[in-house]
DNA sequence: TAAACACCCTGAAGTGGCTTTAGGGTCAAG
DNA sequence: CTTGACCCTAAAGCCACTTCAGGGTGTTTA
């Protein structure tokens, strides 16, 4: 199986798939000898699938090689495995809490413009301007609705 | 005032602060003829503590400069400051969605450890090597829980 | 047979919002 | 006169890709 067909089958771009061959995640493809084509075998696919399914669910790939890891210990308990997933999950539940105060700040933050009209007198405007207060700085570690981790 | 004691009455670094300046968040700040050390006034005061105060809400950087070109049109009503945060709540809601339809996932395949063994049974490994199903494909523009634009 | 078009290759740079590193200069206190 | 806190710059690193520039391959159709 040639990268295109590899990455239609698994929804992911060719770009994507050769990155992942490049920095490891991936084993390196058999290559044509008359093209340097990369081909895909039985293996690869079942690979590269395990690793589209764990970013489809937004591990990382530090998180991901750990799986992978684990798995291959052959006869080794799979308290690691949970492992994983529990601190994962942890990392979505606090990322959700974490946007849903924000979600709450802005709610009310929207709510200060209540007549419309020139924007010196808009009450968003001059919340925006006012000290920032210790609730507001408690979410110190977000940029821009992202970075669970 | 001098860039530490600026960041620390805005609880950033100063690392945060020159990168401001290089990018043009914030306007150039004056400089000490002797030793070239940068110094605020209360203008650039209040222009960073209004960026941190949109950065603390989550907001990219276009939006924030989105909102000081609005602020700045004097006479202008704020339907465009509006618009600004109303988007930028619709993203935050969508993300919180999106993690929410993760946190379900990941709760379902955690559940599938049900017997701690061998980790060749392990139901998580086996659910994470069977195809990719049409519900988890659906979270295609996640990386790792971030990214709400 | 040649041109069009889909597909493949590489290496490097760009994305955002910073943080970190490396290698310095300045200044007040002891 | 040295210690230590502060300041400076430019460049690289972070994550998970995406985009770009420039080129080769392979099939199909005029």
């Amino acid at each position: 199986m040639k990268i295109g067909e590899l990455a239609k089958k698994l929804n992911c771009t060719v770009e994507t798939i050769r990155y992942y061959e490049k920095i490891g995640l991936i084993p390196p493809s058999v290559r044509d000898q008359n093209n340097n084509y990369r081909h895909y075998n039985q293996n690869h696919i079942e690979r590269l699938s395990f690793v589209r399914h764990c970013r489809a669910l937004a591990m990382s790939h530090e998180e991901i090689l750990e799986l992978l890891t684990a798995r291959e210990q052959d006869g080794a308990s799979c308290e690691k495995i949970d492992l994983v997933i529990d601190n994962h999950l942890k990392h979505v539940s606090d990322r959700i809490s974490e946007l849903q105060q924000l979600e709450k700040q802005l709610h009310t933050l929207r709510k200060q413009c209540k007549t419309p009209g020139a924007n010196q007198e808009c009450g968003i405007i001059q919340e925006l301007d006012s000290p920032i207060d210790s609730n507001i700085q408690g979410l110190k570690n977000s940029n821009h609705v992202s970075g669970s981790h």
